[in-house]
RNA sequence: GCUCCCAUCGUCUAGCGGUUAGGACACGGCCCUCUCAAGGCCGCGACACGGGUUCGAUUCCCGUUGGGAGCGCCA
């Protein structure tokens, strides 16, 4: 039998961190074994469930190119089929009705932590007849002694003692259904075989496991996930700075360096680090995924990124970084010259907003100047070799990247200086800054136009 | 408080009884060099602790410690 596993986010929020490599690995799990991997929205709470956040979450599924198979399915949907599965278990006498008020719960539950106890529900209405003018609860009514025991993929056998359970409800006063229960009526109607999740999910599983018993279903696979930790070691959350897959789209990564950095958390192959999106499906085993959890490092993903941005095409790397240096007002023109210049620039950004920042000058007629540069090349003594260098500049025909070098060389053999003396003021005049690849380079690419407007405009510049 | 999960360099990890404990990011140095990157080379740096089991434990078992998660008429 095929496998078939799902996603399942609830619309309270946008696609975070935890959640795509949740995705993540249920997709590279269903893509790697040929089985079906489907999404379905948890949208059962009224209260906190949005359409825009569903659409962000779809929209950010399909920024990282995690395709889904089938139809969306909706809880909010299928409501009646959790009615028919409350029902089952009220007929079979596997639950009971509860009358005890959530400020009466809420109490007990005061006292139980006061008095440094595990908080379960006490069974008031375990075996007593429920007021039928009152509303009421669903409660499962749970075995009370005995072990339940499931199987993970990624930890082996886990097993808890019935006693640490409580009579959990199922379906609240006003008819509606709890988390714990429909994730279980979903995963069997939809057929799931394997249920792939994050680790936090462990302590609901035996709850699961025996209302999967008491409903007479199989009991799926289990394989927890271990969560993602800020450098604080704690659950990865918005103190953390970006969560949001969009905050990592709008900070230039690419989708592939994403999945490749996520599946590597907790996941290896041997000594690869590199992996594009066919080699994760080709060697992705759940087997392998260990268990300990990981602290997400910007740093390292940052290197992913500019390793996956190293094998893009010059194109490519031109259409990504459109968007970021148009969010600065500066537009390409001329895509020829884009090419060149933000392709000299190359290994100098590892992410579409450090490749806008390296090659923005490249757009801007005015350049902006660093202080602290001009201050130290563009003095006295550097404007003097700056306008010695225009002044041989000028009447060049062929401006290329080997004419300019010959007059750099004769300079520096006339002069007796050192090449960084004569590199330095141009740089700054041309770019701002003491940062960027070779001059000679720099200076072709602006042809001499641009390139003699600029040393004339640093040439006026107080210092 | 109780239950469950986890534990190899700062970080991500390889390891599945015998290895000089390997790789990657980061960090430091050198090379390259007009600056900065990229690249190359070198270096720093880990089996949390204590008991067992075994001829032999990073590896298996049990504790301890440390970290995390759960304990809702949220999902």
């Amino acid at each position: 039998m095929k496998p078939r596993v799902r996603f399942a986010p609830s619309p309270t929020g946008h696609l975070h961190i935890g959640g795509a490599r949740t995705a993540l690995f249920n997709w590279l799990f269903a893509r790697h074994t040929g089985g079906t991997f489907v999404l379905r929205i948890e949208d059962t709470d009224v209260e906190r469930s949005t359409k825009e956040f569903e659409q962000s979450i779809l929209d950010g599924m399909t920024w990282l190119g995690l395709d889904w198979d089938g139809e969306l399915v909706y809880q909010s949907q299928r409501l009646e089929l959790y009615k028919q599965h409350v029902q089952k278990l009220l007929d079979c006498g596997h639950a009971y009705r509860c009358t005890c008020t959530p400020e009466e719960l809420e109490a007990k539950r005061a006292a139980a932590t006061a008095a440094k106890q595990k908080p379960k529900y006490d069974g008031t209405c375990r075996n007593r007849p429920a007021d039928p003018s009152k509303p009421a609860a669903i409660r499962f009514k749970a075995p009370q002694e005995g072990t339940t025991t499931f199987h993970d993929l990624c930890r082996g056998t886990i097993s808890f003692e019935n006693t640490e359970l409580d009579d959990l409800i199922i379906a609240r006063s006003d008819g509606t259904p709890t988390y714990n229960f429909t994730v279980v009526v979903d995963d069997v109607t939809m057929q799931m075989t394997h249920i792939i999740r994050g680790d936090d999910h462990i302590n609901n599983t035996p709850r699961q496991v025996l209302l999967y018993q008491a409903l007479g279903y199989p009991v799926p696979e289990f394989a927890h996930l271990p969560m993602i930790y800020g450098p604080d070691k704690k659950k990865l959350s918005k103190r953390h700075g970006a969560t949001s897959v969009f905050e990592f789209k709008d900070m230039g990564f690419l989708p592939d360096a994403m999945l490749n950095y996520l599946a590597r958390l907790g996941w290896a192959h041997g000594d690869q680090e590199i992996f594009t999106r066919d080699e994760l499906i080709q060697h992705f085993d759940l087997y392998k995924v260990h268990s300990a959890p990981a602290i997400f490092d910007m740093e390292k993903l940052r290197w992913v990124n500019s390793q996956h941005l190293a094998k893009k095409s010059i194109e490519e790397i031109v259409e990504g970084t459109r968007p970021f240096l148009e969010a600065r007002g500066l537009t390409i023109t001329d895509t020829a010259y884009a090419a060149k210049a933000i392709g000299s620039e190359r290994e100098r950004g590892r992410t579409f907003v450090e490749l806008a920042d390296a090659s923005e000058f490249y757009f801007r007629d005015d350049v902006n100047f660093d202080d602290a540069s001009v201050q130290k090349w563009l003095n006295a003594d550097g404007k003097v070799l700056l306008q010695k260098i225009r002044d041989r500049l000028a009447p060049l025909e062929s401006f290329t990247e080997a004419s300019i070098a010959e007059i750099f060389k004769a300079l520096v053999a006339e002069t007796g200086l050192k090449m960084v003396n004569l590199a330095q003021p141009i740089r700054v005049a041309l770019t701002g800054t003491t940062v960027s690849p070779g001059v000679y380079l720099v200076l072709s690419i602006l042809g001499k136009d641009r390139a003699l407007k600029r040393i004339d405009r640093a040439l006026t510049l107080a210092t």
